[in-house]
DNA sequence: AATAAAAACCGATTGCCTATCGGTTTTTAT
DNA sequence: ATAAAAACCGATAGGCAATCGGTTTTTATT
């Protein structure tokens, strides 16, 4: 699944927004970008047909909702990308930090030790 | 930088074949999906141009080789497509983690554990 | 109910990129 | 010098995002 420019900007737009509609949208993005209202329209139509966003009629026009949130929207498109290389079993993830890894600094590794061990905690639970 | 399915396909067979020419790609890849020399030659062409191959000439052809490998693939395609998502600070395999964290298994997180260590152990050196 | 305004819907166009080859030019080897 | 091989060029098709004009449908107002 590609997304473009415009879909993207939608994307972040929703996550900060919850809910909106073509036209507030627009307002918003079509005015600095200078697209029609129409453009957004479609573009939210697209996204939504992709199943990124929901949309429930309230009104008049429909009111669109992120339906994937950032981080899910990011593992999709890292399964996406990477699928066609990664055997059975492997985790794509494993294989692009140990080629990435040194592009990280000490923060950034601190980090991800973290989030390990958060990941771990949540496990305990279960 | 998308790839497509021919594309992907070359890819493979460089990182297991170190390096072939046209030739001997269409005989394994070219036969089986039914393509034309040519055909094979302007995918090998366009993977060069978008710096994913190296090549030489030896003889008359030109012999390819992945001028990346397939970490170094994934990292990238990863990079590329979270990248507009990912603000200022954030690195985007930071981000890819906690997207993705909980479809690690156990030894996964064991593996990344073990290689942030790695890393800093090579920092310590200097 | 009639009509105006708003929004959705449809369809067409453009632009970008991969895949696909035919045909021409260049290179290499005999 | 010539034939064979490979590279190179250019054209076409197909897929998808972006872009909008114009039409239909829906909603609200008088």
């Amino acid at each position: 699944m590609q997304l473009g420019e415009l879909e993207k900007q939608v994307l972040q737009y929703l996550w900060n927004t919850q809910e909106a509609d073509a036209k507030q949208v627009h307002a918003v993005l079509g005015q600095t970008r200078g697209n029609s209202l129409n453009t957004i329209q479609s573009t939210l139509d697209r996204l939504f047909k992709k199943e990124l966003l929901s949309r429930t009629k309230q009104g008049h026009a429909y009111y669109y909702r992120a339906k994937v949130d950032r981080d899910a929207l990011l593992a999709t498109l890292i399964s996406n990308v990477t699928s066609d290389f990664v055997t059975e079993g492997e985790h794509s993830l494993i294989a692009a930090f140990s080629s990435a890894s040194s592009n990280l600094n000490d923060a950034q590794l601190d980090k991800l030790e973290q989030l390990i061990e958060q990941q771990r905690q949540l496990r305990k639970g279960n």
